[in-house]
This record gives structure tokens, sequence and C-alpha cells, in this order.
RNA sequence: GCCCGGGUGGCGGAAUUGGCAGACGCGGAGGACUCAAAAUCCUCUGGCCGCAAGGCCGUGCGGGUUCAAGUCCCGCCCCGGGCACCA
């Protein structure tokens, strides 16, 4: 072997093995214990980028780590191969969006390849094969079946230039289209869903066992938003405040039913379906206007707190009454009432509520405090705890209390009652756009919308389009792909051209990795029984909320439908979620023109250097400027383990056989004890502090062989070849072309090493002797010294008695055998 | 505004339960090898005072608990991220 490290030479004819020995292949049968890594798959963008080598690179050193461990690792990989990019780039350049897509897949996987990431290319999926296809329209089928998918209308972004919907990241922050310029409009279109808020309760509970960050279980509670209160009815009234018992009552959904004596007026959402039946013939124009206005307004616009009150809302001429008091209260449409939550309509407390205060006051509604605040309260709206006033029956109660009585009052008197309510919303689904999954739906004349027969699946997506400068979906003009048979009459029927939103894809491709041969189904129950839930997911935290729980809701949904095992509730036991890479502080993007390539470091220091320096630089779950990798670092460090480690080097050449000296045990000692740590760090994912161990036993190992007595060989031979080991995960190729050279075999198929536990402390240990709790002494002792002794060998210090000069220590804390402190 | 993180040398960071602050790397200084340089190897490298031995200070700020605080408690400041009219 040359003395000198050269990565290029050897990484090559790694990988080239790794595959054609299938080391990281796992068959479903597989007599290991099953153990599954899976990092998110990429969406093929083209070569790699450093987000994906720090990202492939973390999983992967967990899959060599727990290969070693013994377990059978499944390691899949795959592409989100549908979204908008490919087809974007396809309406400017031309260039066919499967092709553009395929080139970048095979760029992608040839980048994950060289940096060494070790996977089941057996297994591959990618969201554009007809293969997947079919099974994401067949689950969309199940689903609807089962009433979990359902067409509604709902708001979509239309520009009125393209004649196109857009996406959210397509409209531009002042509303304006970002390809036309045009002002986007919003626009009320039939529209996809799923129904995930048939799983609020159950995402919500299943939450609690996860071994997730913390952080990422708290953004999806706030996500699913449960809240418990009550729902009730407000009677409507003439301007003269008479009931009018042709009006049913309007339904309110509030958190505070213990504030309700203090509802001085009530608020509508501007789409509320009764805004008509309400509203007088005096105030219809302005109510109209109105309407026109949050129509207009950009989502933005109206979600910011911006602006007056007194122009956010109108009054409707309506009133209605306070069913706690019987008092007739003006009834206004605000656009801060959302119509997506609770019922669209809100009952008004400005005593308790900041914001019912700010409208009050705009609008020259009566305040009523309903709950006594501190005697030093200055402020307006009180939203805090505290007795009842003003509140009739409920005078006098705590909050907890009052809330109960209220709702128990509305119960009885069969007005309302006890009300949960999330803020999670239904999943839409459908998008406007060509290279998607099509929703396998076909509309037919005489018998409507029809599924598409599970015979006729895959819908696939037609090559031959033509695609429109405006982005507008090719789908909605071939006639080919629109022509077809409606299932039940037989007669001709529209295809549906909405595809499906690529986050479908991306909500079972883990399950497809048990299993990606299966014909009769999207996965076989037994490979998914054995593989599921993945034992470790891996990604970044920017998926925390929205892919993370439409995987989860899929899994349930499957699970029930029997499609997947009862046992599989939740698809990921463990999750990590690592840190994105910045440069200048600025997130790296192909936008920005900031990227680094990994291709001149892989084809100058290495995979390995490479692997190190994403491992080495910060704590992986931390974002990391780029300026802060030490790739020279890495790469030097290499170098010397390579001259530790190369049979015949020069650097070893000189080694004692004969007895072991105190030296030798040491450094055995010291090999037993990076085992101990490598293995705890690379559980806990503490990879830069793993990285300083092989450093600081490298640096050790130098010391020692350039030492006077120099390094005996046995004791050499296990401690290099022990560091081989356990850098095997993070430095693949080099680790495994030592190997070979000492000891021929192939490393990754090693078993992880072990640390003796009689071997994992010095004889001798260091001891502290403070005075005050300022360290004034170290003495060496025996790791065994008991607490007395201790104290003596303390007290005997001459360095303790000058410095106690005479004085009796008071209290003495002894800690054997590592430190000694004495109160004067 | 609310909810999460975080603040430690010139820089990235390390520090099981409260027990030697600054591991490891980068950067810097010096030395060895060399005709010379690169590479390599070794040593030093928080600040201040001191020739030295040594001393004092030091983990965002201010208090507190403790024999002992980066770590625990109270009150602030700053930075990053998420959510934001959610009734």
């Amino acid at each position: 072997m040359p003395e000198h490290y050269d990565p290029q030479s050897i990484e090559k004819r790694w990988q080239q093995r790794w595959s054609d020995e299938g080391t990281y292949v796992v068959d479903n049968d597989d007599p290991r214990p099953p153990f599954y890594v899976l990092s998110m798959y990429p969406y093929p963008s083209g070569p790699a980028h450093m987000g994906h080598v720090r990202n492939y690179t973390m999983g992967d050193l967990l899959v060599r780590y727990r290969t070693m461990r013994g377990d059978g690792v499944l390691s899949p990989i795959g592409f989100d191969s549908f979204g908008l990019p490919a087809e974007n780039a396809a309406i400017k350049t031309g260039t066919h969006p499967r092709v553009n897509t395929e080139a970048n897949v095979e760029a992608l996987s040839d980048s994950l390849r060289r940096i060494g990431a070790a996977y089941d290319w057996r297994r591959v999926v990618r969201s554009h094969d007809p293969d997947y296809i079919r099974w994401t329209q067949w689950i969309f089928l199940k689903f609807y079946e089962a009433g979990l998918v359902y067409r509604n209308e709902a708001p979509v972004n239309w520009c009125p230039g393209c004649k196109t919907v857009l996406a959210n990241e397509q409209v531009l922050p002042d509303g304006t289209c970002e390809r036309s310029g045009d002002l986007v409009e919003r626009r009320n279109m039939e529209q996809w869903f799923y129904r995930i808020t048939a799983y609020a309760q159950e995402l919500l509970d299943g939450l609690e066992p996860l071994d997730w960050p913390e952080k990422v279980k708290i953004m999806q509670r706030h996500w699913i938003g449960r809240s418990e209160g009550a729902q009730f009815g407000l009677p409507i009234a003439d301007s003269e405040g008479n009931l009018r018992s042709d009006s049913e009552p309007l339904m309110v959904y509030t958190t505070r039913p213990d504030t309700s004596f203090g509802i001085t007026f009530a608020v509508m959402s501007p789409e509320h379906p009764r805004v008509g039946e309400l509203t007088t013939d005096e105030q219809s124009d302005a109510v109209e206007a109105f309407q026109k206005s949050v129509m207009d307004l950009s989502e933005i616009d109206r979600l910011s707190n911006a602006g007056n009150l007194d122009k956010r809302g109108v009054a409707t001429g309506c009133y209605v009454i306070n069913p706690f008091n019987g008092k007739s209260i003006p009834l206004f449409l605000a656009d801060y009432v959302l119509m997506t939550y609770g019922t669209g309509a809100i009952m008004a407390v400005p005593g308790e509520d900041q914001r019912d205060w700010d409208f009050a006051m705009a609008h020259d509604c009566a305040i009523v405090r309903t709950v006594q605040p501190p005697a030093d309260f200055d402020g307006e709206a009180y939203t805090g705890e505290g007795l009842a006033i003003n509140s009739g029956f409920l005078d006098g109660m705590e909050m907890l209390q009052a809330k109960a009585a209220a709702i128990d009052w509305l119960e009885s008197e069969g007005l309302g009652q006890r009300t949960v309510n999330f803020r999670l919303r239904d999943w839409l689904l459908s998008r406007q756009r060509y290279w998607g999954c099509p929703i396998p739906i076909v509309y037919c004349d005489v018998c409507g919308e029809k599924p598409v027969p599970e015979a006729d699946l895959p819908v696939d997506l037609p090559d031959d389009v033509e695609f429109m400068p405006t982005g507008q979906s090719p789908l909605t003009t071939h006639e080919g792909f629109l022509a077809a048979t409606c299932p039940d009459c037989g007669g001709l029927a529209r295809r549906e051209t909405d595809t499906m939103d690529t986050f479908v894809d991306s909500s079972w491709y883990f399950l497809r990795f048990a299993d990606p041969w299966c014909d009769t189904a999207p996965f076989s129950a037994t490979a998914v029984e054995r593989w599921m839930p993945v034992d470790q997911y891996i990604g970044g935290v920017e998926h925390a909320i929205l892919h993370l729980m439409y995987a989860r809701f899929f899994t349930k949904a499957l699970s029930d439908l029997g499609v997947a095992p009862k046992g599989i509730r939740e698809p990921f036991r463990r999750l990590f979620t690592q840190g994105m890479i910045r440069l200048g502080g600025a997130k790296m993007s192909k936008s920005k023109g900031n990227l680094v390539a990994p291709e001149e470091i892989l084809d100058f220091q290495g995979a390995d250097a490479l692997r190190l320096a994403h491992l080495q630089v910060k704590p992986p779950q931390e974002d990391v400027d780029w300026e802060d990798f030490g790739i020279d670092g890495c790469s030097k460090f290499l170098h010397r383990v390579w001259r530790l480690g190369v049979p015949g080097g020069s650097l070893t050449a000189g080694a004692r056989s004969g007895p072991l000296t105190a030296i030798d045990e040491e450094v055995d000692r010291a090999t037993h004890r990076l085992v101990n740590r490598v293995t705890r760090e690379y559980d806990r994912w503490s990879y830069n502090t793993a990285v300083a161990g092989f450093m600081e036993f490298t640096n050790t190992l130098y010391r020692w062989i350039q030492s006077d007595d120099g390094p005996h060989a046995d004791t050499l031979n296990s401690a290099v070849n022990t560091l081989l080991l356990v850098m095997a995960p993070a430095a693949p190729h080099l680790c495994a072309e030592l190997w070979e050279g000492r000891n021929g075999g192939h490393i990754h198929t090693e078993p992880w090493p072990e640390a003796d536990p009689a071997k994992l402390q010095d004889d001798m240990v260091t001891m502290v002797v403070q005075v005050n709790g300022k360290v004034r002494d170290r003495i060496e002792v025996q790791s065994d010294i008991g607490a007395d002794a201790a104290e003596a060998m303390a007290l005997a210090s001459e360095r303790i008695i000058e410095f106690l000069a005479g004085d009796i220590p008071v209290k003495v804390i002894v800690r054997p055998p590592t430190l000694v402190n004495l109160v004067i």
C-alpha cells in the first residue's frame, strides 16, 4: 500500500465494492434484528448541494454504525420527483419535466454514491414512476371510498394575465404574479381535499410517546390547535330588540363562556353564508362594499395587524340577543373573523379581550367587565383570571368554575353545548399543474363525478404536451388526456385535470420502501409489519409541520382502512432534524447564487474529509455557516490516520515486542475509553464530539509512538484497529482500505468493538484540592482511594499546608477520587 | 405579541448528577527537519499583573441558593427560529 493517503484512488473502488457485494442490501427475511433508517427523500434538483451532503452523511453514519452493531438495516433512497420547479423549467426552456427530472435523479444519485452513502439501491422509488403513480392513485381512491376525500369550493390565487392558478410561492409579497406582474385575485374554485381533520384528536394524542425533538412536537400541537369551549346560538332581533322568530340563532364559538354576560356585540366573517339574510336594507350597500374590499385584499394584508379597526368592520344593521342577559346587541362584519375557524362568527367581550376592546372603541360599543381585575390593574381588556362580576348567576366564581357553570346553563336551556374545536384545516390537495400525480376521477354528464376503476390505474401523464408560456397546465387542453369513458354508463366522460400536491407522494413513500416490488397493493402488510415504524427518520426542520403531519395522517388512515397493519399508527418512531447550511449568514440557495459545490472537495480532499468536516463542525441539529467548516483540518487528520494505519509505514516501523510497560497499558485503557466514548456519542447524535474523540486518540498515539520507549507492536495494532472500527461509519472509505490492508476482510461487516468495563478507568487519577472552592493543588491518587485517605492526603499537601497557614478547616467536603474542598 | 431554542477565548465549539471552565478543530506564535521552501513532527496559545514562583479576574447583565454555579432559582438584555386577528 502507498505510504501516502490518496482518497481518489480508494474511494471509487470501495463504492463499487459496496455495490457489487450488496453490503447494504437487505432482504425482507434477513435474520438480523430489523432497523429502519430513513433520510427524507430529496427533490432532485441536480447534483447534491451541501445541505444534501450534510443530511445524507448523518443518515449514512447511522446505517453503517447500526450494521456493525449487528442489525439488518433497511436503508432505502428515493426521489420526490414531481413538483413545480421541473414544470417551470419546462415552460422557460422547453425541456420536458420528465427528461429534466430523470437527468437530475441520475446526477443526484451519482453525488450520493460519491459521498459514500450506502443504500439498498434495488428499492429506489421515484414519485413520477407509473408504478408509484398507480399506488398513489389507488390510495386516493381508497380514501375516496372511505369518505376521507371530498370536493369543495376554496379560494385560490388566480392570475388574470396568465389565466392560471398560482402557488403561494409564486405570489410576490406585494400581491402580484411573479411571472406577469399582474395583481393576483382570490377566486373560488372546486378543489379536492383530504379530510385530515377527522384525525385531529388522534394526531394530537399520538405525538406524546414519539421520540421527536420537543420543538417539533410543540409546533405540531400548535398547528392542530385544540381548544375547549362552548358553541351556542345568539337569537336574531330587529333594531328595536324584538326577537325575530323567522330566523335561526347565529351560532358562535367561544373559549370564554364565563365572560358571556359581557357580550356587547357580535361579529361575523364577511364570507359567512348568512350575511345576506341578516343585513338590513339600509346597510346592504355598505356591507357589499365591505365584502368586496375584503375579497380584493391579499391574504397577507388581511392577516396583518395594521390598519384601523373602524375601517376593517361594518355594521349589518341587524341585532342579536345575548341569551345570558337578554340584551340586544349589534352585529358587525369584520375581516379578522375567519370563516374557516369555529362557526365563522364570534361573540365579542371587550372587557376581557383586547381585540374586542379595540373594535368596541372604534365602533362605539359598550364595554362591561365581567372578571374582577387585580387592584393595581391599569390596562384595557383584562384577560387574566379573577372572580366573575356583573355576571348574574356566575358572580363570585373562579374562571374554571364559571366556565363550567355557563356551559351547564347553556346545555340545560338547550341553547348550546360544550365544544372542542381545532385550528387544523383539511388538506387541499388539488394543484392546477401538469407535473404531478393525476387525480383519478372522471366527470360524466350523465352519472357525474366517478372514480377511475382500479383496473384502469394508473392514470398516467401524457408526454406529448405543449407547455404554455402562461403556466397553464397542458392537461386542460390535451384532448387525448381529457377524453375518458364513464365507468358506469360507458358514455363519454371528461378527466379531472388537477394533479395532486407533491406532499401526497411523500406521505407514503416510506411504506413503499418496505416492499417496492409489490404489484398487488401499495406494499405488503407483512413487509410493513417487519420494518415499520421507521426507527430513525432524518431531515430538515422545515418539514416539521406539513410533511410530518400528512405522513402521520396517511399512516393512521391506511392502518384504519386495513391497507397497513392495525398496529402501525405512527410512521416515525424517532426523528432527528438537522440544521441547514448558510453562507455568510444567508441560507444557501441556487437563486442566491451562493452555493458551494461539494464536487471540488470530493475531487481534491475526498469524500471522507468532506463527511468528517460535516460531522465535526457543529452539533448536527444546529445551523452552520460554510465559513466555519474545517475541510483542511479534517483532511490533515485523515492523512495522520493513514500514516498510523498503513501496513509497514515508516511511522510505526519501530514498534517493540516483549513485555508491556505501564504506558502501553495506559494506551490500552485509552483504547477502551475511546470505544466507550464513541459508542455513547453516536447513540446521542453527538457526532462533533465523536470526531474530537478520534482526533484526541490519534494525538495520544502519535505522542506515544514518538516517545523515548516507542510503542509496543501488539498494543499499537489493537489501538489502530479499534480506531479504524469506530471511525468506519464516519470515514468509511479510508477505514475500509486500511482495514483490508492490515487484517484482510471487510471492516463494515466487522462487529462493533466492545469496551472492557474494567479498563475504562486509570489506576491513578488527578485529585484537585480546593480551599474555599478554589483549586490550590492537584495530587495524583489511586482511583479507588477512600474518603478518609483522600482527606488525609489533601491535608498533608505542602501547598495546602502553606495555604491554610495554620487555620483549621471548619468543614471538609470529600468526593473521592476527584475532589476535596477545605472550607476555612 | 405568544411559543421554542441559544448567548462560553481571535473563531466553530467541549464540559453525565452542581465538582479542575475552555476538550477537539481552525487561526496565531515558537522550535525540529531542510541548502531553502512546502509537507511533516513537537511545544505554547482566555484576559490582566509578575523576571519567575505565583496571584487576581473570567461562561450576555443584575441579584440569589450552595462548601462549590456555564449548569439550579428570581429579574432583565440581546440573537436565531416558529406561530400570529384562532374567538
